[in-house]
DNA sequence: CATATTATCTCGCCGAGCGAGAAGATTGCC
DNA sequence: GGCAATCTTCTCGCTCGGCGAGATAATATG
């Protein structure tokens, strides 16, 4: 994203703000495009992706997942959410079973299968970032950790001021 | 996104740098809703903002946008790039203009009313982004940028392992 | 026991995006 | 100059993800 332009433009340095908020956009979209590739190669719209993402999510925290909480969790309604876990079950990535103390419920179980290819997928990149923050000092590691938490926290007094 | 089960699931402390992966993790996904829930309020799809994005980035750096450069951004081929301009322009956002000099292209221009758009939900989003910036001591800065740098570097080599 | 509520699924439809190819403009070659 | 190859954009027909409405079954409430 170097500037290729002879003429300069009207902005020859953004300074250290926007050039953070050009960066981190940058890293979300790029995170998101390496999302799309990996879920097209595996045969999954993004939307499937994002829903195993969440199952996975669930399983390692202990939540139980149902494909209400998941519809809730993508946006979908429950027609939508049907069709997804339709294509994942399909796949082999996740299993339906009637919960025995509710039996309107639907219990999601993801396989083996999808653990292993959210490892495959996610487990490098988790690891080379654990390595970089640990190469941090734990003052830097602190700096990073409130950065994070105060972007968090801006994004989410806009998503309430828009009424999300 | 705090854990409520009364039984402590198998990881009480997932260390700092598993932290900052989900801190980071989460900041993506929560920028993504919030970026669908404007795109919505406002007729828009999550594509047609991404192009309306990418037209208001090439605006400002002076950059002449075209369908066909719009579309190999998006990811999208010509059918679909042309139902994004349809769209954009019914909405007002885009007008299309014979390029004079080469008259098989078509050049985009975003309408001041998608500057104003763009103004209005990203403005007071990247305001306060800068002023949290402006906020740090220059070492703190350098740690952030350098983080975000270091990200977009995994994430880059990534992309091109999965012949991205 | 009747009624309201909750959870999930089925059906029909809309529309975003793709593949194939048409139409118009430019470039290159003779 | 004229003709073919190339490039840019658009049109047409299709697939399929997601929505609205409503059906079905199980649980809560009076």
């Amino acid at each position: 994203m170097t500037d290729p332009t002879p003429t300069a433009p009207p902005f020859p340095d953004p300074g250290p703000g926007l050039r953070t908020v050009h960066q981190l956009r940058a890293l979300t979209v790029e995170l998101d495009l390496l999302a799309a590739a990996f879920a097209q190669r595996h045969g999954l719209h993004p939307t499937d992706l994002r829903a195993l993402i969440a199952l996975l999510d669930a399983a390692r925290e202990g939540t139980p997942a149902t494909p209400g909480r998941l519809g809730r969790e993508l946006g979908l309604n429950s027609a939508g959410t049907t069709a997804v876990l339709d294509r994942l079950e399909r796949l082999g990535h996740v299993r339906r079973a009637r919960d025995p103390h509710d039996r309107r419920r639907v219990l999601l179980e993801v396989t083996e299968r999808a653990v292993a290819l959210g490892q495959g997928f996610f487990g490098p990149l988790i690891g080379e970032t654990v390595a970089l923050v640990d190469g941090l000092s734990a003052a830097e590691r602190e700096t990073v950790q409130g950065f994070l938490a105060a972007m968090r926290g801006i994004v989410a007094r806009h998503a309430d001021a828009a009424g999300g």
